[in-house]
DNA sequence: GAATTCGCATACGCCGTGTATGCGAATGAC
DNA sequence: GTCATTCGCATACACGGCGTATGCGAATTC
């Protein structure tokens, strides 16, 4: 038996489909969305237009499939750092640090704070109204406990801290090499005394 | 002597080029700034896109023209709020309350929250740090009193409140016509609890 | 009044997307 | 095992939009 395994023809489908999803992080991540050619794309991978139009139905469903797959990745990881704290504000500080850190990369900059959002601004909206909910929660919690005065709004408290967070990703991540390092900590200080203002 | 004024050439060249921008809010503005068809556009207004080219260089040159000339008006607005105002942290969440009405278009949201960021990064870059180094300014004054801690980076926080203020806006912009005013308010309640959190 | 500038229109070529069509290999029926 | 069928993907075509080169006519300059 060679060792050539045999694939099976669904096997085969997905793997175009990875193919395809891990050129689109490179290509849009690159060059940008606008400027990204669907034939080299395509091409880059050995294959044509009419792969892209079967799996996806267009460029953006191919954007689309993009950003599914970063923000799936990123909420994990979020999730288990909220899991992992008590204290709901302790909570926030660890993961805003953690949110700046895993979202470092240019290319997570260009597409799903930059290009995503204009693109698919339907599907941008639904992750971060996912990512909102959760940071919501938590201040429902800390508001439960007496810990954030009762008359604040989780749910504009919580979407303000998703924008602060997304911002200050974007200053870390706009600074020289040299800098990096410093701004990441100024940014996951800065956070820190956001949130721990709210305690009362 | 007739009505009609005779009109220099500096001048009707003026006028063309506010006609085109005029043209690029409402069309940048309604229908985004991929979908908008500069043929549909400049024909809008009575022209070509040979005029387009000659006063802008090209679509993107149009749209940031637009996004200077909100930017201004906004900014003029802003900095007399933070003039007006003795108590820096004060000032923070008056400068927010007006931050959020004032940008609560919808043109205003698709061109500079939107689309601008993706297609001029660049001048999106230099508009915000202009904003954000106003904030930073107040925040220093805020630090230099001893309201607020020491040990906190200005820019960061300068910065991540900037974030702050965008997605709150645009989580009032989101919300349907009968809940917008209780948004508005839940939103600038809870920039001041933010932004009063600093203080010492 | 001739020359020149210059604001804007016209005309052309190119690239990229979306769609319709075609082919060939894997799958299922019996 | 053969035939019919599905379906993943390639090929071919048509359309629209952008950028550039060119041209015209009116207002300025001398």
């Amino acid at each position: 038996m060679p060792k050539t395994e045999r694939r099976t023809r669904a096997e085969m489908l997905d793997r175009t489909r990875e193919r395809l999803i891990a050129a689109g992080r490179e290509h849009f991540g690159d060059r940008g969305y606008a400027a990204t050619s669907m034939d080299d794309l395509t091409a880059s991978v050995g294959l044509t237009r009419g792969a892209l139009y079967h799996h996806f139905g267009g460029k953006s469903g191919l954007l689309e499939a993009v950003v599914r797959t970063l923000d799936d990745e990123l909420c994990v990881q979020l999730r288990a750092i909220l899991r992992a704290n008590e204290d709901p504000l302790a909570a926030l500080a660890e993961r805003a640090r953690a949110y700046i850190e895993l979202t470092q990369t240019a290319r997570f900059q260009r597409i799903m704070f930059t290009d995503a959002p204009s693109v698919l601004p339907d599907a941008i909206e639904e992750t971060s109204a996912a990512c909102i909910a959760t940071l919501t929660e938590v201040v429902e919690q800390a508001r439960a406990r007496g810990i954030v005065a009762a008359d604040v709004s989780p749910i504009a408290l919580a979407t303000m801290i998703n924008g602060a967070m997304a911002d200050a990703s974007r200053w870390v991540a706009a600074a020289p090499e040299a800098e990096h390092r410093a701004r990441l900590e100024e940014a996951t200080r800065s956070a820190a005394a956001l949130v721990e203002g709210l305690r009362i």
